[in-house]
Formats: structure tokens, C-alpha cells, sequence
DNA sequence: ATAATTATTTATCATTTGTTAAAGGATATA
DNA sequence: TATATCCTTTAACAAATGATAAATAATTAT
């Protein structure tokens, strides 16, 4: 069974045969470092799911800088969610930061599975749930403290990470330029 | 046929049998200006319908500032979405800035009648999916320009919610203090 | 109409952040 | 090892924003 597979059926619970449909839709990709999963206006046509690797997903805002919305590391499924949903070209890019290995399903596949088994109707659902308030979380935390308190925030919460980022981009994600972030590391 | 399900069945098709029952299941709200339609720490139960009306979606964030994810005016849908989806208290609120009228079904009712058609069950996915992309639109206009360029842009696009909505309000939506937002104002 | 309350603007000063440039470290490549 | 490249820090200055308080305008209540 694949890895995805396997994890989204700890989520749901997949009825056997739905269970077993589902796996046999999933393809693996590999990507080197530096390389675009998704890349500025392609369309995204999978949902995926990160069995190695480290993903930046961003954007250039009207200024011509980096946005970062998140990072994605080990065990975490991951799609540019307007562009997958209308399946048209998306402005949200999928650049990985490391070698990466990634399992994906197809929207068209996934679509078909969803009329078929409610279970992956579910599982459907719980994607976009987790979507929305991963995005509802992302925008309060970014809205909620000083930059100064986010980085605290962030090297607390994701000391893993902080190992496998550098820090302009982690400037982008909190939202200020690098120059900004050496100032409130040295100011400790 | 209630409003509420009417404007769904604009946007998904429904079965004549999922369209009756859905519409058995909507109940009618009124508030007057000023109240909290999802108060903080309650546990928002139900997807709401804005007949009439506007509201002010926010939360206080940690330095006990005002932060307006969005404004609802009529013709919408809404939910305080991390709460209804795990059915726990909220931090998020919803303030009514006018009388207001809305039509709304509870959760247990909507996961029911899921179950049952899979014409509502694209409903629910319909309504995640707006959810989720309008938080990444959110989040993308309040990282993409300075503030003078979002007040000016709120202005082109937003016209008629101009007027019902007071400028420190729009000053938090904006992400500023309501003492820049008149700097920029007076700046033209 | 008058008073009281609320909303908005203006002014001043302090703080934060951005910009640009240069310097120092670290890492990769020949 | 030496060179080149990339990442990070530091410094100096400019611009934007926040904080506070006071003044003005608008709205609501009596």
C-alpha cells in the first residue's frame, strides 16, 4: 500500500474496496532541490502527499516580493488549492527546498472516487477542511503578534525546521525582509 | 423555498428530493444592530445564510487588537469554520454592524442530509472550497501591497460597503491603525 | 434644541521597518 | 587550496506606522 494511502486511512476510515481504489490511483514523483512541483500559471492537477523532502509555497506579490504561505515537511498533503479546485492556471508556487519524493492523486481520479464511495467523499471534505482553517490559523498568527514575538513563536514551534530553512525565507514567511530578522535575532 | 435554498441551488444542481429536505431543515434569525451572531468561546452549530444585513467576522488578537478577517454583506454564506467543523468553542466572532436577517442549518442536520444525497454533499464540498480560497485571497491581498494600495483598492472594489462600514473598522480590516488609515485618506 | 457620546482628523514624537550598501561567514566548485 | 557564490549580519539613513493627546465633526439620546 502506499504511504498516502496508508495515511489518509488513518484519518478516515476507507471502506476496503474504496480503500483499494484509491491506492491504485496514486503515482510517485521524484524532484531535486530547487525544482517546481507547481510552477507559476500551470495548472495544479493532483493533491499530494510529501513522503521526503521540504516544500516552499509562495507567491510574488505586486511589489515583485516572495510571499510565503507555508512550508510542507514529511507527512503532510499539499495542492495549489484554487488552481486545483478550478483547474485553472494558479499565481502559488510549490518549489522544493530539498530533494523531495511525493505520492499524488489526480483530480479527475479523485473527482470519480468521490461519486463512488462516500468514505472518499469524507476524505474529500476533510482535505478541504483542513485547507481552510490551516489558512484561517495562518493569517491569525501572522495578524496576531508583533515580528519579533513570530519569530520567537516560530523558532519554539518549529526547531526542526529551523534547521532545514534558511532565514530569508524564513523573513518571508513572517512577513519581513531578512535585514529585519538579523535585527531582532541580534537584538536578544 | 427559503432564500438560503435558493442560492444554493443556483450553484449546485440539487436532486428535487435533497432540494425539499434541505429546505425543511433551514430555520430564520433575526439580530439587532450590535449583536454577536457567534460570540466568543461559544461553539458556532450552524452555516448561515445573510438575507439582510451586515457583519464584521473577527478575533482579538494578542496584543488585544481587533483583527476583521471579512465583512459578510447580503447574499452570503458563512460560518465560523473551525469551530463548526470540530463543533469547539471559537475565538473567532461574528458581529452584526446592522439589523440583520439570516436563514441557517445546523451542522447535524447538514452532515445528515450529506450522508444521504451526494448532491448536497457537493454543497458542503462547494462551500469548503469557497472557505478555503477565500482565505488564501485574503491572505494574499493583505500580503500584496502597502496599505495605501489596499485602501485605495478597498475603495475601487468595495464601493457600496464603504458606506456601511465605519472607517476604524476598515482600518483594521486593512491591517493598520485607524490614525494611518486617516493619514493615507488625507494624503490624496 | 441641547447635551452627551461616538467617530474622525490632525499634530507631535517614538518606534519599527524598509532600503541600500558593505562586510563577514559559510558553502560549493574548480 | 583558492575562487566564486550564496547567506547572513551590520550600519546609516529614510519612510512608514504606532502611540498619545487634542481638536473637530457627526451621530445619538434626552
Amino acid at each position: 500500500m502506499n504511504e498516502f494511502t496508508n495515511y489518509v486511512s488513518k484519518i478516515i476510515e476507507l471502506d476496503t474496496k474504496a480503500q483499494s481504489e484509491f491506492d491504485l490511483k496514486i503515482k510517485t514523483a521524484e524532484f531535486k532541490k530547487g525544482q517546481f512541483i507547481v510552477s507559476e500559471q500551470s495548472i495544479c492537477r493532483n493533491i499530494y502527499y510529501l513522503k521526503l523532502g521540504i516544500i516552499k509555497f509562495y507567491f510574488i506579490n505586486a511589489e515583485g516580493k516572495e510571499v510565503i504561505f507555508r512550508f510542507f515537511t514529511e507527512q503532510s498533503l499539499f495542492t495549489s488549492l484554487e488552481s486545483f479546485i478550478l483547474q485553472k492556471p494558479t499565481a502559488h508556487m510549490m518549489l522544493t527546498l530539498e530533494p523531495v519524493i511525493v505520492e499524488y492523486i489526480s483530480k479527475q481520479d479523485l473527482d470519480e472516487l468521490c461519486a463512488k464511495h462516500h468514505s472518499i467523499s469524507k476524505l474529500n471534505t476533510y482535505m478541504l477542511s483542513m485547507a481552510a482553517t490551516n489558512m484561517i490559523r495562518r493569517f491569525s498568527e501572522l495578524m496576531s503578534d508583533r515580528s519579533s514575538a513570530r519569530y520567537n513563536n516560530f523558532v519554539l514551534e518549529n526547531s526542526q525546521l529551523m534547521q532545514r530553512i534558511s532565514l530569508g525565507d524564513l523573513a518571508n514567511y513572517l512577513g519581513i525582509t531578512q535585514v529585519s530578522l538579523s535585527r531582532i535575532r541580534a537584538a536578544k
